[in-house]
DNA sequence: TTTCACAATATTGTCGACAATATTAGCATT
DNA sequence: AATGCTAATATTGTCGACAATATTGTGAAA
């Protein structure tokens, strides 16, 4: 059973659930205005509704609202991509150092097999890494991290404007490069207990994946500064 | 002018900064229910606005909602406040890294002037720190990071959290025991472009006062698991 | 032709009423 | 008396209408 925060009870939650989608994958493009009216017709739900669900939205900052004027989906720029990486290393590499600390013999062991199944993937001739994959390992250390402050803040919001823009330049799909020893050195300092290395290894890992990220897209995506 | 994000124009907007100002003022208590049609009738507006200002709430984490029950204040805990800090020494940590990178050297000045105003306070005898000051100076680091995702993470939810615990606490006020040294070393730090050292010094800033609190703290609050 | 003012339109903000859900109170049964 | 069911009450969720604000379009003056 799911826990209770995550269940969608309520019209507008399911509402508020339906637009990330859409958003996260493009349906919605980025940087779109979202008219109350519109999605009220679209999704078939009243205004109140609607507007609600935006407001969440805009806490995961998916989209940027002004007052009298209306919400926006935010832009996606190369800046915008970076600095959430920075942010995320900051996160998930405190992440790992806590989990070093709080994660539990089982948890880790579970860690440990989940990384058996990787390597299997590997070695069969697979040369990708299921994104999915990647998302699993990573998910497990924020929630090993034990800090429901942290695990918010990564999943509630980071994570998801991650995956927009990944879905949303092609960056997604099978085709990542695996990080697979990086994966394996990281369990391995969580099982020695090392916290200062997971922290180092786990913000390093992100920042490798940042600086791939900022070669394929020099170029190919303005960087332009927040207009006024 | 303020900047347009920081504007209260409409209802919403107001009542949402007084119930802030009332939750983090301990005016309506931790861990109290959060009636809207009382509030609606309080603040004298219309439940609608009352339910945004909620949602709002529920954003900067001061406030939990739960469907078709209602919204209570976050309780505070010794456990919650130590999460919060951890959080908090990763961030600006990774604030002050960016800071010593994208600070202008006018900026940095102003920086150093502050801190010669702070020298000459704790000379005249005055042996505290006054909290306002303290806010500034970590404000202008977070500002110089340039990075928006940590600023908005940082000043819209964090720093009001951590502003409740303080003043419901009896932490707040004049008597904060100052630490100029540590902030002097940041500043020069800074000024060097050693991002490195920076982000080193002001996690282990953040990190002492977070002990400074522990001890004060434990034993006077319980710091119980968070219940199912 | 450009620019400004003003009217017309469209969009967001706010409200009160009703529907759906949770909580409480009372009663019957064991 | 304790437990479980049902009815009554209270609270939150949703809706459509109206108010307030922004945007657009039109026309007059320079």
């Amino acid at each position: 059973m799911l826990p209770d925060s995550e269940r969608a009870v309520t019209s507008a939650d399911k509402t508020f659930l339906l637009l990330r989608k859409d958003i996260v994958e493009g349906v919605i493009a980025s940087g779109s205005k979202l008219s109350e009216a519109e999605l009220a017709a679209n999704y078939l739900v009243s205004r109140a509704v609607i507007r609600e669900a935006i407001n969440r939205l805009e806490s995961c900052h998916l989209v940027e609202r002004k007052a009298n004027v209306g919400a926006r989906v935010v832009n996606i720029t190369t800046d915008g991509l970076m600095e959430i990486y920075q942010v995320r290393a900051a996160l998930e590499g405190m992440a790992a150092r806590l989990a070093a600390t709080n994660m539990t013999g089982d948890e880790i062991a579970d860690l440990k097999k989940l990384l058996g199944t990787h390597f299997q993937i590997v070695k069969n001739g697979e040369n990708y890494y299921q994104e999915a994959g990647d998302l699993d390992f990573h998910y497990r250390i924020i929630l090993g991290s034990k800090n429901n402050q942290l695990i918010s803040m990564l999943m509630e919001s980071i994570y998801h404007l991650i995956r927009m823009y990944r879905v949303q330049l092609g960056m997604s799909g099978p085709r990542v490069t695996m990080a697979f020893d990086e994966h394996k050195q990281i369990v391995q300092a969580i099982e020695n207990r090392d916290a200062e290395l997971a922290e180092i290894l786990m913000r390093r890992h992100i920042m490798y994946s940042r600086d791939n990220l900022h070669k394929k897209l020099s170029g190919s995506l303005n960087s332009e500064a927040k207009a006024g």
